[in-house]
DNA sequence: CTGAAAGCGCTTACAG
DNA sequence: CTGAAAGCGCTTACAG
């Protein structure tokens, strides 16, 4: 079956293609009589429009590219659910990349949605340096950046208060009593993970309280590095009696590590996690996290990217959102 | 800063366009000096090639789309991530698309998808009826079917041997001297969860056992469905001492609501998973489950579908993969 | 209210 | 070993 074309549209409907193609596209006034024979036309022939044909010709694909460090990470799948579902419902399709936070992956990865034509481009996390992002500048690809700072100022931008976030959930476990308070941070060289260490400082300095260095220390936001990191702090003759941890995946590895080691979880180490994802809530213990407001936030992340297709020139926008401490079972009173 | 096209690399090369395809595609001799001239000016200029162009003549996209019900599964989260990773390597960008298992989302997205001209399309647990597929069989788009039975011989198929593995997980609960054995199943008209409830009913046969119909329900895979599932079981008088699940986010939910409801798991019920997500192992007690080799099931998949690409009317395939029972703390004799 | 025609940037059959 | 030129299927400025 050969493909259907628009001329064989306008031929089956003895109108010319700028027709037929004011009537897919609403771009002009058709009358209603020319547009019912039209569409009964398409109906009948089972015509689809070439999106290729379209793209090359107006320059728009109807899709964007979200770039992600992993999609099977809980948060940045839930993250890529809200962002697909906004999307399509904006008329775009979205193409999936996972970076690993590799920037050789990145740039392939950007390399190719240029290629692609793709109309916007989403950045999650972003962990590279600016310079790979130049491909978009250079070639005016409209791009939001999400969860991540950037200093130059070269695109929209949507973020949480992640400072702020650090430094009430520390509030929170030094009003609850703790004064060793442990920290498993995401990696050192992410805004996000910075901000909410520098949240922890304030906390300890507004409280007049020292932190303990000794029980800082790093991991990738994935379960596993969770459950080392705990390793690396309990090795200490000091032990913490709560545990700040930038992410629940890390989270939920660290208390299985506390659990392994017969440890009670709170009684012996309360821990918060970050992300609110969904698991945070039916592990045992079910988890104090901070949460991010993913769907709110990726809902505002579409809007900002597709006005920005609209306008490209228009003013830059950086929103920024608070999120909100969510008290479960694995923190208790020192 | 204009477009850079072909022509323009030809210019500056001092070749025609021809050749710099030829080049870029290596798809006839080009003499190494010409070779280089050309690769200098891409670099020069910054050329990349225009896929919309490409797509519009040749009729490759270098696109496939993964159609799935839910990316924020973590099972899916799985499969997509490694399906994205292969996708990549074999030089696809992947179109994401959610369905929710709903027909009218999933015959949206086949709509799109052909209209974008993808080079192929992976349909993971597809539960909509054949029908919803007409659009990929008459635009002869190639398309794999993953995690899900087809009565019709309509393309290539990827699963899992769900009957055995139904079997093994309830012979090994019998094995272990449970006689009253629940079952969370997945949706009823979902064949996976079908085959799996076959090998459950086969396993009571051989050894004789009779099964409780009023132990078994069906869930939707997520954690909160797999919690009000066993609601319903535990509201019967005579309660099951074992538990087999068909998602290990059902057995989480199942899990937690057994721990709420003040039991012990496993010394009051024994709960076996499905899937061996990454979370099976770290949730507290770590879940017996089935592993289903992911990894392994993507590439295969990936393969078949850029095999399927290449030879448009090679014979059809169906790969059968065979999982595993993997054992930890979830279950115990009875 | 509608149409004829140019042209987007490639690939490729044909030619030498 | 390389090139001139047609044409993929659309959109849209121009015309009436």
């Amino acid at each position: 079956m050969a493909r259907v074309t628009i001329r064989d549209v306008a031929k089956e409907a003895g109108v010319s293609t700028t027709t037929v193609s004011h009537v897919i596209n609403e771009t002009r006034f058709v009358e209603e009589k020319t547009r019912a024979k039209v569409n009964e036309a398409i109906a009948t022939l089972g015509y689809r429009v070439n999106i290729a044909a379209r793209s090359l010709r107006a320059g728009r694909s109807q899709t964007i590219g979200l770039i992600i460090p992993d999609a099977a990470n809980l948060f940045f799948a839930e993250y890529l659910r809200k962002i697909e579902d906004f999307g399509f419902k904006a008329g775009y399709n979205v193409i999936v990349c996972n970076t690993d936070n590799e920037t050789d992956k990145e740039a392939a990865y950007i390399d190719a949605l240029v290629s692609k034509q793709v109309d916007g481009v989403i950045l999650i996390s972003s962990g590279s340096d600016p310079e790979t992002l130049n491909p978009l500048i250079s070639h005016d690809v409209p791009f939001v950046i999400a969860d991540r700072e950037f200093s130059a100022d070269v695109a929209d931008v949507v973020s949480l208060d992640n400072e702020q976030a650090g430094f009430d959930v520390t509030n929170y476990l030094l009003n609850l009593g703790h004064r060793k308070i442990g920290c498993i941070t995401g990696p050192n060289n992410f805004s996000p993970s910075i901000q909410r260490l520098n949240g922890f400082i304030r906390a300890h300095k507004e409280w007049g309280i020292p932190y303990d260095p000794e029980h800082i220390t790093s991991g990738k936001f994935t379960l596993s590095s969770g459950f080392s990191a705990f390793d690396w702090i309990w090795q200490n003759n000091s032990k913490p009696s709560a545990l700040f941890v930038f992410s629940d995946m890390m989270a939920i590895g660290a208390i299985n590590n506390a659990i392994t080691k017969g440890l009670d979880v709170p009684k012996d180490i309360s821990v918060v996690g970050f992300d609110n994802i969904e698991l945070a809530e039916a592990f045992a213990p079910s988890i104090t996290t901070f949460n991010q407001p993913i769907e709110k936030m990726a809902e505002t992340i579409v809007e900002l990217l597709t006005d920005r297709i609209k306008h490209k020139s228009a003013n830059r926008r950086r929103i920024v959102f608070r999120g909100s401490l969510i008290i479960r079972e694995s923190t208790t009173k020192y």
